[in-house]
DNA sequence: TATTCTCGCGATCGTTAGCC
DNA sequence: GGCTAACGATCGCGAGAATA
C-alpha cells in the first residue's frame, strides 16, 4: 500500500491529499480491500461528481467474498458514506435530481420540489431548486452582468462559471445559465445571479409568492416539529 | 510541536436611498 | 409608510505564517 501511494505521488502531479481508510481492529484482508475499492470507484462513478483518474478497477466479483464478508463490507461501506461527507468528501453522494436527469423537463425533474425565484427590475429572472442541501439554479436562468458594483466577492466564481461555459452572455448586462448549477449557499446563487453581494435567503422568493427563503425554511422547520 | 496571529473569503445582517 | 435594491459592516471559519 505504501508503495502504491509513493507511485501515485509521483505520477498523479494533482495529487494533494491522501486518504487513508482502516479499522479499529485492522482486520481488513487484501480481499477486503479490493472489494471496497472496486465498490467505492463504481459509486464514485455513479455519483458523477469527480473524474477518476485510476488505472485499477478491480471487479467486486472476481474475488469472491463469503456472503458474511461481503456484508460486513456493504456496513462498512454505509458507514463511510455518513462519514466522508462529514469531512467535507461528498464524492460518493448522488448528485442532485435536478442537475442528472437534465434530459427530462425541468418541471418534471424537479416535481415535488419547492421552487425559488429571483425577479430583478432589469427583467432578469432566475430559477433554483434545493436539493440534499445544495442550491441548484436551473438552466435558462439569467443573471446581470458588468454592474459594475465593488465588493463583488463572488467575482472569481462567476468567472470561472463564465469560463466552464456554464454562463453565456446574451448581452452585454445579462447571461444566461446554459445547464443547471449547484451552489453552497443561496447567497452564492443570489450573488452570481445579482452580480453583487446579497442575502440569498431573502432574494430568493417561493415561486409566484412573496415568501422569502428564509420564512419556507422557518416554516418547513415548524412543519416537522 | 503547540499556540497564536493574520489574512482572505464567504455568509449574513443592517442601514440608507429611491420609488410607488 | 412600506417595500425593494444597493452596498457597507460584521462575523465566522480555515489556511498559512510567525512565535514561544
Amino acid at each position: 500500500m505504501a508503495e502504491r501511494i509513493k507511485q501515485s505521488a509521483i505520477k498523479r502531479d494533482f495529487w494533494e491529499t491522501a486518504i487513508t481508510i482502516t479499522t479499529s481492529d485492522d482486520d481488513l484482508s487484501k480481499g477486503h480491500a479490493e472489494y471496497l475499492e472496486a465498490r467505492l470507484i463504481e459509486q464514485a462513478a455513479q455519483a458523477g461528481r469527480v473524474t477518476l483518474d485510476n488505472g485499477t478497477q478491480p471487479d467486486t466479483t472476481r474475488r469472491r467474498l463469503p456472503e458474511a464478508d461481503v456484508a460486513n463490507m456493504e456496513q462498512f461501506l454505509s458507514n463511510l458514506r455518513i462519514i466522508l461527507p462529514v469531512i467535507g468528501l461528498e464524492m460518493l453522494k448522488p448528485q442532485p435530481r435536478a442537475l442528472t436527469q437534465t434530459a427530462k423537463p425541468v418541471d418534471e425533474r424537479t416535481e415535488g420540489d419547492v421552487q425559488f425565484e429571483i425577479r430583478h427590475k432589469s427583467g432578469v429572472k432566475a430559477t433554483a431548486v434545493e436539493e440534499d442541501g445544495e442550491f441548484i439554479v436551473l438552466e435558462g436562468s439569467e443573471a446581470l452582468s458588468e454592474t459594475g458594483y465593488v465588493q463583488q466577492s463572488y467575482g472569481g466564481l462567476k468567472e470561472k462559471l463564465i469560463s466552464d461555459g456554464v454562463l453565456i452572455p446574451v448581452d452585454t448586462q445579462k447571461l444566461k445559465f446554459a445547464k443547471p448549477w449547484p451552489f453552497t449557499s443561496p447567497s452564492a446563487a443570489a450573488a452570481v445571479v445579482l452580480d453583487r453581494n446579497s442575502n440569498g435567503r431573502t432574494e430568493w422568493k417561493v415561486k409566484d409568492s412573496k415568501q422569502t427563503y428564509h420564512d419556507w425554511q422557518q416554516a418547513e422547520a415548524n412543519t416537522r416539529i
